[in-house]
DNA sequence: GACCGGCCAG
DNA sequence: CTGGCCGGTC
């Protein structure tokens, strides 16, 4: 038996607005500490990691761990059909058949029940080694948004460069070239919109920016995003929502 | 060496936005006195004309007169990624093959660095002549805009009749006819809501919706347009954004 | 079906 | 002024 009650629907419905695009099928592995998941992009470029403990639920119930194998496109129909103010509640049977979603409105008059039918997906469960990251930058994830929308306009690729003085984002192409350099700012009245950064080394790598816009689309579900950097390792792309909740992205540098 | 920083930099991505769906390559000929910009438009129909002087920039500066070939759905994808508040800088060195941008956030955390491949562009210099015209309509841009925007549903074509009295804009079409008559008319609370007429003639000339449409697209950049004709020749639209910037276009009578 | 532009709301 | 939504065009 599973079941799970997210007061705040909405962010259940971002999630997947934020990895639809990147994953089709994954497993939902369901434990007594919380619901992740984890998949490689369907190119295999990528990876995806959610994870949403057991403390951003109330009440969360788990017997025994279930990875619940879920198309993403049907659930993110399904999850459209609930109002953002919604209280949405997971739901699963032993069978491990189909996922049970209750969407309540937030006055109770209204109540959604839907049901998906799951699927049995290979569970290549990927170990990520825990790095110690050379270059940690922490910004304003619509700024991060921004840079890449912009330098897609000149290439494929853009370069990270983090020095202690900032970070600088490269990408040339065939009309021209561009470049956005942010540098660590505190704004003490909106801490949102600070960027930071901490070193070790200063770290120069290539990624596409293809695979950095579809991660941008977390964006909405925090107002910071952390890049750990380092060098012939991937890029961590990290949205925290709170100390309960977090997507993490993956990409191998060019 | 050639270096312009426009503190309003909005200015910059308007006018591209004005002239990029007339005109796809042009020169900036940079001088001591600004920068100019004149093309046909890609059908040699109508004839755009650009002025930023010099005065409208701080600090200017061009030692030597260079004509900077630019495609202008190039340069307007980069002025995309400058944002409305931004401060922009142009600068070309001596051997003239690239533009560079530089965008300056409000709050100087985040600088784009931006450079352009430049082109030749033949430069088919095109004298206008200076012309006394019959009649000279000052009115809202909106209304000039909201104008052509509605006679198009009629016709392809407009006719304008100046009267002392008003003008009328009438089109005809297959399934009726439209017309559309502005008196002068003064605000004194609201100056730029103000229509005047001048004339030494009355004058009715017909013109292509087409390309007033396009012209129109310059209402962000004024409040008012004046529009200039005479008998015979080509209307003259101009945009005034103060005294050191206007847009003109030219368009013969059909 | 996807992309771009215009309009409306926060 | 920025972001999201809707409509139109390619």
């Amino acid at each position: 038996m599973f079941e799970a009650r997210l007061s705040q629907g909405s962010l259940l419905k971002k999630i997947l607005e934020a990895v639809k695009e990147l994953v089709t099928d994954a497993n939902f592995d369901c434990s007594e500490t919380g619901i992740a998941l984890q998949a490689m992009d369907n190119s295999h470029v990528a990876l995806v990691s959610v994870l949403l403990r057991a403390e951003g639920f109330d009440p969360y119930r788990c017997d025994r761990n279930m990875p619940l194998g879920v198309n993403l496109n049907s659930l993110n129909k399904i999850l459209k059909c609930a109002g953002n103010e919604d209280i949405i509640t997971l739901k699963a049977d032993d069978s491990g058949d189909t996922l049970g979603l209750i969407f309540e409105s937030p006055n109770n008059d209204r109540v959604g029940e839907y049901e998906l039918k799951l699927m049995d997906i290979d569970q290549e469960h990927l170990g990520i080694p825990d790095t110690e990251y050379e270059a940690i930058v922490r910004m304003p994830s619509s700024e991060f948004q921004r840079i890449c929308r912009d330098l897609a306009v000149i290439s494929e690729s853009v370069t990270f460069n983090v020095e202690k003085e900032g970070i600088k984002f490269t990408s040339s192409g065939e009309f021209g070239t561009g470049a956005v350099t942010l540098k660590p700012h505190t704004d003490i009245d909106n801490e949102e919109a600070s960027t930071s950064i901490e070193l070790t080394q200063s770290v120069t790598l290539t990624f596409s920016l293809k695979y950095l816009t579809l991660f941008s689309k977390s964006t909405p579900l925090s107002d910071q995003v952390t890049l750990f950097l380092s060098d012939n390792v991937p890029l961590l792309v990290e949205y925290k929502m709170d100390d309960s909740a977090f997507i993490r992205y993956y990409l191998a540098p060019r």
